[in-house]
DNA sequence: GACCTGACTCAAC
DNA sequence: AGTTGAGCCAGGT
């Protein structure tokens, strides 16, 4: 595991429970904030892990994407409370800059 | 080391 | 408000 991913996930895990931070908060966490792109793939071969991944989503309030499906994402989100609706996230859940 | 890909984002249509 | 195109980065091929 690259070192630019070990920090990626560390910032992911600081996400609250119940709370959801985008991809560029936590570009923004690992100090690349143009790195969000690099920062989903991160996530998306993390998958499997003690990392909340699926407390991260897009800028828009879209819930993105998921290894085992966005489905699955957002059930899990909503399990810890998170209201989502048709794939986007309440604005007021999410969590502007960690 | 260049090239392609992807869980993104922003601006424009 | 939904779709499209271009710019961005780290990783893998």
């Amino acid at each position: 595991m690259t070192p630019f991913q070990k920090k990626v996930y560390t910032a992911t895990k600081r996400i609250p429970r119940g709370k959801v931070a985008t991809y560029s908060a936590v570009a923004r966490a690992v100090q690349k904030q143009l790195a969000v792109r690099a920062v989903g793939n991160a996530l998306n071969k993390n998958s499997s892990s003690d990392v909340p991944c699926h407390r991260v989503i897009s800028s828009d309030g879209t819930v993105g994407g998921f290894a085992r499906g966005a489905k699955e994402k957002i059930k899990l989100l909503r399990r810890e409370g998170v209201e989502v609706r048709r794939g986007r996230v309440r604005p007021r859940f999410i969590l502007p800059s960690l």
